[in-house]
DNA sequence: TCGATTCGGATTGTATACAATGTTGTGTCG
DNA sequence: CGACACAACATTGTATACAATCCGAATCGA
């Protein structure tokens, strides 16, 4: 009846808004994130912000310099490349145990999350759209229940918001969209077959939307980003 | 003695130590790691310490219990099989992809991995022949050139060293070695659809070796692990 | 005797202080 | 005028001190 937060660890929700803030491009690649300017942000000592800044490094998605401190990664085109390999690798067959054990509540939520992105392009919330569409991944890989599986393709997913943010190049925001409804479709009809080779179309179409030659890189205020 | 290492970042250098341990078995699952001994015997302070079992907290190789601290991971048997299902969606791939692109030097790196894996376990060192068993895989991985993945793999085969030790059965230590020979001379002759099975077959032994049923825990004393 | 309760010790969680390192601006020398 | 050297500053790295929490044992009561 109380207690509408059980007391979350402390770094994990600072990392956690942290990531939130990278995967929706309000904190963009190369920004650096003071120990304590951060500090002062959520009102902890660096003692806290240190974790959660090794947590997001652990996760690629902050570059710890020694000595000279932390910043939002870089990824490089090779980097790229590869985190695009490996999601080739594990989310093709992902789709597919998925499709083979999806339950009627996995296809309403799917549709539920398919709506909230719609709704965010509406809106104009870009970076939310962007988020929700790796939050699409994220829930095939859970209704696939392999839950290791699912800890990669997490990190995978949020790297490539990153990878986005610094390769990609305007060219039709609706393919996701789209790709996102016809593996809806393929998961429906529990079409193990299709819902694989969807997804691996999915991810050589978004591979083939980045411009993977230099980048375009664009920091962006702190304090701003985090709206705090 | 002497002090010849330059330096490396003293939170990693105990995280790798602590891994090693636990890859060799030294520190078998459930083994309680209390901050204040572990910094005695590195001789820092818990700072350091506690830096470092979060970064094997986040490999999943020791599990942080809030306010109550951190153990040996034990994984479970729901754990295991998921690791070995990620293994098996990865490593057959890679396998191909380092019989495609090895060199004469890969060949010959990994002909010394499997002479110093036999040597230790004729020396009857089997924690060490584990560990260079995990090694063999990992130098496919980076054969494959694909670091992200590698990544991956590094984590799943520290996993699968606690994996075998609550789970192991059969005797037979020799299988691992007899499955890498058979490896290597896939590799010599570049026959990646070998590679790719065999590698896939090997897995599946290893699995199969494997008592899902219930755990044989037997923690251990600290200190004398790590002989400090 | 058995159970619940409370007090004590031990361990972890967090904040702060200090040391080490890297950066930047300034001044001098060539 | 430019380049190097040095010094002051800012930021991170580490240690320590203190607070919060948990576990266990002893005590009290039924």
């Amino acid at each position: 009846m109380n207690d509408p937060l059980p007391a979350a660890p402390m770094p994990d929700t600072i990392a956690n808004d942290l990531a939130l803030a990278i995967h929706e491009h309000r904190l963009m690649p190369g920004t650096k994130l003071s120990e304590e300017e951060l500090g002062e942000i959520y009102g902890v000592s660096r003692t806290i912000i240190r974790a959660a800044l090794q947590r997001l490094a652990h996760d690629r998605l902050v570059e710890l310099k020694r000595n000279r401190g932390a910043y939002v990664a870089q990824p490089t085109v090779r980097e790229a490349r590869e985190v695009f390999e490996a999601r080739a690798l594990l989310e093709p067959r992902t789709a597919r145990s998925a499709a083979e054990r999806i339950t009627e509540d996995d296809l309403a939520a799917l549709q539920r999350h398919i709506d909230e992105e719609h709704a965010a392009i509406d809106d104009g919330e870009a970076g939310r759209a962007l988020f929700l569409s790796g939050q699409f991944h994220l829930e095939i890989a859970r209704i696939a229940d392999q839950a290791t599986i699912t800890d990669f393709i997490t990190q995978l997913v949020a790297r490539s918001s990153l990878i986005i943010a610094l390769y990609w190049h305007r060219r039709g925001a609706l393919c996701e969209s789209h790709a996102h409804h016809a593996l809806m479709r393929a998961f429906a009809e529990r079409d193990s077959d299709l819902a694989e080779e969807l997804m691996k179309n999915h991810l050589l179409d978004l591979l083939s939307s980045l411009d993977l030659r230099n980048r375009t890189s664009a920091p962006a205020s702190l304090r701003e980003a985090l709206g705090a």
